[in-house]
DNA sequence: TCGCAGGTGGTCG
DNA sequence: CGACCACCTGCG
């Protein structure tokens, strides 16, 4: 590895689950150990997350190694608090949605331990470009990928070397059938596409974007090739604080079909019934929703077939 | 084996 | 502006 690994650990956490947080379809550089820890590579840097609960399961200790920032313990701290959302009082947000939606109130105690991820904004774009028509095993061959095939080397382990994501330099210095080792499909073309364009400044939009009101943001993202609402939200939500967007994907089509009685291809309404009931929290209930409809098709597929809406 | 996957861009009325 | 539809690829 790059530098030896050091201990970070938050104590008196809540409202946390390592598999709620890093199976949700949120990111896709996270794997779990046989243990039950989660290993990932972040901002070019190896961690491992484990949670210890005490209490029963309410609270507990997050214990993180990792060599990021290593020699920064102020800025590490920082780093993790941020990046697992830790600040935000998410009892509270379980309260407010969970309230008069009997659904809603089922898909919290189902992933109660979901927390929205602060990602790296270059990384989820392309990652959720990626994404599009697409399963998450093979998104997270794609990426992988691309990150043997252009990010940096930056350790070994268990063996094998792990590499960063590529930075965008990375992407635009790359010749035209470059990625077809990666066998991203025609979504190569939207990546190399969108590399450039954002390139155009530098990357400083992209950088400030959260100091960026949310609709000024959505414009920019969609103007990207590649980059739809769906996509847009997505980015906004994971790597922005944009907690107020609701991705609409196949599965939310689904669950606002079956459980909530909405057209399911009428998304315009979806979109508003999100906006009016979910607020400033769409993208949260948006995670509940959407881990709550996958695992009754995992867990439950018979009761997942027949379920019929239910309000 | 083959439909489908956390959609988007292009085209046509 | 809304309703199609093609699209790389490989998992289940």
């Amino acid at each position: 590895m790059g530098g030896e690994l050091i201990k970070q650990e938050f104590h008196n956490v809540s409202d946390f689950g390592l598999d709620d947080i890093f199976d949700c379809g949120q990111c896709f550089r996270w794997n779990k150990e046989t243990d039950g820890s989660w290993s990932g590579i972040v901002e070019g840097a190896f961690a491992n997350i484990s949670f210890r609960p005490v209490r029963g399961e309410d609270t507990g200790t997050v214990i993180i190694w990792s060599n990021l920032y290593a020699a920064d313990p102020e800025r590490r701290e920082k780093y993790w608090s941020n990046y697992l959302d830790l600040d935000r009082d998410y009892s509270a947000i379980k309260r407010i949605l969970g309230t008069e939606d009997v659904v809603m109130q089922k898909a919290i105690k189902a992933s109660p331990g979901i927390r929205i991820l602060n990602q790296n904004k270059w990384e989820t774009l392309i990652s959720f470009i990626i994404s599009q028509n697409n399963n998450i095993p093979r998104i997270k061959n794609c990426i992988e990928s691309l990150c043997r095939a252009y990010g940096h080397r930056i350790g070994k382990l268990k063996g094998s070397s792990i590499f960063s994501f590529p930075a965008i330099e990375d992407i635009i210095a790359l010749e035209e059938n470059d990625l077809d080792v990666c066998r991203l499909g025609y979504r190569a073309r939207y990546i190399t596409e969108t590399a450039k364009q954002v390139a155009r400044d530098g990357g400083a939009f992209l950088e400030n974007a959260e100091n960026v009101p949310t609709a000024e943001i959505a414009a920019y993202l969609e103007g990207l090739t590649g980059v739809g609402a769906k996509v847009a939200n997505c980015i906004m939500l994971f790597s922005m604080k944009k907690t107020e967007v609701f991705p609409i994907d196949v599965w939310m089509r689904r669950v606002m079909s079956r459980f909530y009685g909405m057209g399911e291809d009428n998304i315009s309404a979806i979109a508003d019934y999100a906006e009016r009931n979910f607020g400033n929290y769409g993208g949260i209930a948006q995670q509940y929703l959407f881990n709550y409809i996958r695992k009754l098709k995992d867990t439950n597929p018979a009761v997942y077939e027949r379920f019929g809406f239910e309000k």
